[in-house]
RNA sequence: GGAAGUGUGGCCGAGCGGUUGAAGGCACCGGUCUUGAAAACCGGCGAUGGGGCAACCCAUUCGUGAGUUCGAAUCUCACCACUUCCGCCA
């Protein structure tokens, strides 16, 4: 949720980074009309609750007094108070509904340094890993190569057909070998981060409810890029949701808690599905696993000090780079530029793996600072240093997509003949498997 | 699915329709004592929003939402969550 007070004391310059940043208008007379109609409607109704409680109270001292003609008195008094706190608190809510609804679908403020552009041509780099393979013959793509391994007499090990026939498009199935190295790479992955880099293992709900997708900002604004699960429930049927990313269920485990601010930085990973209608996205990589309805990923979430989620945000992209170079696989990191970054971000970080086959890098994590932005809509909160409640900050960073991440090995590691090698750090999770063919 | 019960501040826990934001305890903060610490003792201490330069004042808040009432933590209804027992079950 955007902080309210970036718009009651810094509106212009607010508004016009707004504008600058995301493209984004507020509309500046539209709000301050509504905050000073907030203001004089909230001092009115506080006015006429203070007369009631008043009042109120003195009934009560007369009753307790057994003066029953000044009970009778301040009866008359109050007598047509409520009707007209009734009015004004209704009034006052439907204000505060419509300000709420403004801050609830404003997009996150991006840092002051964020470089400025309209896509991700306008990203910048950052740096560079690895040196892409020559392959003196013509490579393949993953589609190409995995549908050539057989899986013995469960035919090919990468198979669109028969996942297309349960589900329908944009759906896989995997057999054989493929199938294990998807799971390597999860264990491997998770291993790593638990072992190295300090992360709790969570295992976590795939089906969330309305609150929790609210609390990421998932809802309300990108209703439609979410897979709904209709549930009963005694007064009908209520929406829950799949999750589009364990960042949802991670970060939603700090919703409505004060957390410990001893206990800070929280490093939480899960090894989730995700699932995500991609609406909007009909003809863009159509072919492959690139874009599916359902992945797996294993994410990272940080809960942190706001003075120190920068410096966190540094340490998670390092820890999913550490994945990237374990597998030996070439990579860039990226700055996202003002056009490209999600809502609820103020600073993002995507590694993008090189694959051959497209002879190009491509997104295979995004590293997020979100601040407040999430918190705020959570009441996520800890003490400070100040002994003030002050939001958490919140991070979230792939580490990594595993299906991608698949694919960037059968592309990367592929031989002449059809095989692939299995990158030594997998091996161990292989039962000492070092090619598939 | 059936039955019963519970939901109060960071945590535990008391609470009669009336000056109850809510006893008590823990935790935390300040102080006394001590070479230092602990213990003991004294004092302070919820949150959110609003007004005010400020001292401060006001409103809201006892799972959530409606309702009864001049007045609700307390009464009524619905919902949600949790606990226990029974049934079913990977």
């Amino acid at each position: 949720m955007f902080d309210i007070n970036l718009l009651r004391n810094d509106l212009q310059v607010t508004a016009e980074w707004m504008k600058t940043a995301r493209g984004y208008d507020i509309d500046v007379s539209a709000f301050q009309a509504l905050e000073a109609e907030r203001k004089s409607l909230q001092i009115q109704t506080q006015d006429l609750q203070q007369q009631r409680n008043l009042l109120s109270k003195a009934v009560g001292q007369a009753k307790a007094q057994k003066d029953d003609a000044k009970a009778q008195q301040l009866l008359a008094e109050v007598a047509a108070l409520p009707e007209k706190v009734k009015a004004n608190e209704l009034a006052l809510a439907a204000v505060q509904e419509r300000v709420n609804a403004m801050l609830y679908t404003m997009p996150n403020i991006p840092q002051r340094d964020t470089p400025l552009g309209k896509d991700s041509d306008d990203n910048v780099e950052q740096r560079r890993w690895g040196t892409p393979k020559s392959f003196d013959f013509t490579v393949k793509d993953h589609v190409a190569i995995g549908e050539a391994l057989s899986a013995g007499n469960a035919g090919a090990q990468l198979d669109f057909e028969t996942a297309a026939k349960l589900s329908g498009a944009r759906f896989v199935v995997m057999k054989g070998q493929l199938a294990r190295l998807h799971r390597a790479l999860a264990q491997f992955m998770l291993d790593t981060h638990v072992n190295e880099h300090g992360f709790t293992e969570c295992y976590v709900p795939y089906i969330v409810n309305a609150d929790s997708m609210m609390g990421t900002g998932q809802l309300p604004k990108f209703d439609e890029d979410l897979f709904k699960v209709p549930m009963a429930t005694d007064d009908g049927v209520k929406n829950r949701y799949l999750i589009p990313t364990s960042e949802v269920s991670l970060t939603n485990f700090v919703r409505d808690t004060m957390v410990d601010a001893a206990a800070l930085p929280l490093r939480l990973t899960a090894h989730t599905p995700c699932f995500r209608s991609e609406a909007g996205s009909a003809g863009r990589d159509t072919r492959g696993m690139i874009r599916q309805h359902q992945f797996d990923k294993v994410e990272m979430v940080y809960i942190a000090k706001p003075e120190e989620s920068n410096a966190m945000l540094e340490e998670m992209t390092g820890f999913a780079e550490k994945i990237l170079q374990k597998l030996g696989l070439p990579y860039r990191v990226m700055r996202l530029c003002t056009g490209d970054m999600g809502a609820g971000a103020t600073k993002t970080y995507d590694l993008e793996v090189w694959l051959p086959a497209q002879n190009t890098y491509r997104e295979i994590s995004s590293c997020s600072n979100c601040e407040a932005f999430q918190a705020r809509r959570m009441g996520a909160r800890f003490k400070n240093a100040q002994g003030k409640n002050e939001p958490v900050h919140t991070l979230n960073g792939s580490g990594l997509a595993v299906g991608r991440t698949l694919v960037a090995i059968l592309e990367n590691y592929q031989n002449e003949e059809g095989s692939v090698t299995i990158p030594e750090a997998l091996r161990p999770y292989m039962g000492g498997l070092s090619l598939i063919k």
